[in-house]
DNA sequence: TGTACATCAGTGAACGCGCGTTCACTGATGTAC
DNA sequence: TGTACATCAGTGAACGCGCGTTCACTGATGTAC
């Protein structure tokens, strides 16, 4: 029995267990919510005994913690990949990025919630912290861009304009657009919504509307 | 001891164990969070036996939706107040609701949770849905008369407008205006930040600024 | 190249704990007459 | 007004369960010589 699956899942030693932690807690997380995995699960997921996580997380709130700044790495590039450099051009880069951040949410709830519905406190370490301020920054380089076209007088603070973005992508994300079916309906998509506000809200710092 | 007990705090009947169990669910919600509460954790608080409970709510997520509900109404309430009927002019009245909506945020963080945070599907029941939806339509209906100040052929759908507030508002509360301290922290107050996105929202949609 | 040893990663059994839930019960309240 | 009875709301003991955590252990890997 136990040579026969120690054979067949490969070793003793595990190889990546801290990894394979990490995912089983996100597709946990994706199944039941952030409030709805434990430890115990998780080992169990990777099929590793209650006591082998010890070895790589101090508690569960630290495997959680894992899992956010898994997250943020990977809102962070796809946040890059919407904005493209600025191409074809700062505005359309600037509503790619909106809809990139709608994407993110949608195909990725579970590291969503693990990133801003766990409870866990957005400093609970340095590199949480780090790589949630790396993914902002995507946000602000592109709102400094993009308010560099304006001309210098009518240029609105990078900072305020990217505060701005980021509080209404989150706000549509979760209350409307979350992938995971737990949220509230719409006469209109979550893109079409964002889309929408956006356009207003950069007409309203002077861009002038696509035609 | 037991009749002393009983003596003090009134009765074998507790009277209102209904309402005591939802406040007692809301301060366990305010200290540890939506996940950090159980049924037996109120049952104590409200200071009866672990299976009192049952004669009142189906389970855990019964009485967390009663607390949604009443939360729901209580945000009715204020954001009601904060239009004041559209007085002193719809404009200002409708910068007050979202005041009002950060100032619900802050200072009732527990019901907050349970409404928007908790993992509650928010149709989980009829009453929830109904409680909710009377929030919103105190929104919708500021929308509606401010944009009818706008000459009809600029006029935005009343539903638009509103959906964009309430996201917005609710971005910033969700990252930036939580009362009970787990958020992340700004160069400027959560208000200050609505209220410059609601001026650069609300120019874009044609509205004059004020002096 | 081989051997001895240290270190590392995971085991599995055990524990105490609190939770959710059920149950027969009992004290309090309301009501019919 | 008083009495009998039905109903209601809460009791308290009990249960099975899974969790978090510790512990001495053991198998695998790496390294010094």
């Amino acid at each position: 029995m136990s040579w026969k699956r120690r054979a067949r899942e490969g070793a003793y030693h595990h190889g990546n267990l801290k990894e394979a932690l990490i995912q089983a807690a996100r597709e946990l997380i994706a199944e039941k919510g952030p409030a709805g995995f434990t430890f115990a699960d998780a080992a169990r997921s990777a099929g590793v005994s209650p006591a082998a996580p010890y070895r790589h997380f101090r508690d569960r709130e630290a495997l959680l913690a894992d899992v956010a700044r898994e997250g943020y790495a990977r809102f962070e590039a796809m946040l890059s990949t919407g904005w493209a450099n600025g191409k074809p051009d700062a505005l359309t880069a600037f509503h790619n990025v909106g809809r990139a951040y709608l994407a993110f949410a949608r195909a990725e709830p579970a590291y969503y919630a693990a990133m801003f519905e766990s409870g866990l406190p957005p400093d609970a370490n340095a590199e949480l912290r780090a790589a949630s301020e790396r993914a902002f920054a995507v946000l602000r380089t592109a709102a400094e861009q993009l308010g560099a076209q304006l001309p210098a007088g009518k240029r609105p603070p990078a900072l305020m304009m990217s505060l701005h973005t980021w509080s209404l992508a989150h706000g549509i994300a979760s209350l409307f657009g979350r992938g995971d079916g737990g949220r509230r309906t719409l006469p209109m998509t979550a893109e079409e919504l964002l889309e929408s506000a956006m356009l207003i809200y950069l007409q309203g710092l002077g861009f002038p509307q696509k035609s």
